[in-house]
DNA sequence: GCCAACGTTGGC
DNA sequence: GCCAACGTTGGC
């Protein structure tokens, strides 16, 4: 069964057009428990949606992941691990954060409850849902 | 740029 | 092992 997910980046570090010239990006840098365990729950061909915080607020594109978790290569402790995703395709529209808090079939999306999680759960009736608004 | 939320660290 | 201090994230 494919899983959902969406992951969060800063545009300015890397977005959805650095994915785009990558082919293939490795989502490193992820040091919290909660959002690691997500990504470990990852599996190849799970669908992920990109979002880029801080500038920009919204949903840009979906990826997909290429590759399961491994020890993520930047970081020192071994704590940490990273995944693998390639592009799928970018939204016809981005779908803002501000539309999704307005959508109350939204209303339990895990990043609107939690907003500093970056790496996120998303069911398949939000995934739909979402899709939808990006029509 | 500010600050709330929240995770982590370190002194006791 | 507790909890105050500190650091980071991310919406506003």
């Amino acid at each position: 069964m494919t899983q959902y997910w969406l992951m969060k980046s800063e545009p300015d570090e890397y977005g959805w057009d650095d994915l785009i010239a990558e082919k293939e990006g490795t989502w490193d840098g992820v040091k919290n428990a909660q959002a690691s365990n997500n990504m470990k729950k990852m599996k190849v061909g799970d669908q992920v949606f990109f979002y880029h915080s801080r500038q920009g607020l919204e949903i840009v594109g979906i990826m997909e992941v290429s590759e399961e978790q491994f020890p993520d290569p930047f970081d020192d402790t071994g704590r940490w691990i990273a995944v693998k995703v390639k592009p799928v395709r970018k939204l016809n529209k981005a779908v803002p954060l501000k539309e999704m808090k307005q959508n109350p079939k939204l209303a339990n999306l895990a990043i609107i409850r939690q907003t500093r999680l970056s790496v996120a759960p998303v069911t398949a009736d939000e995934w739909e849902e979402i899709l939808a608004m990006a029509a």
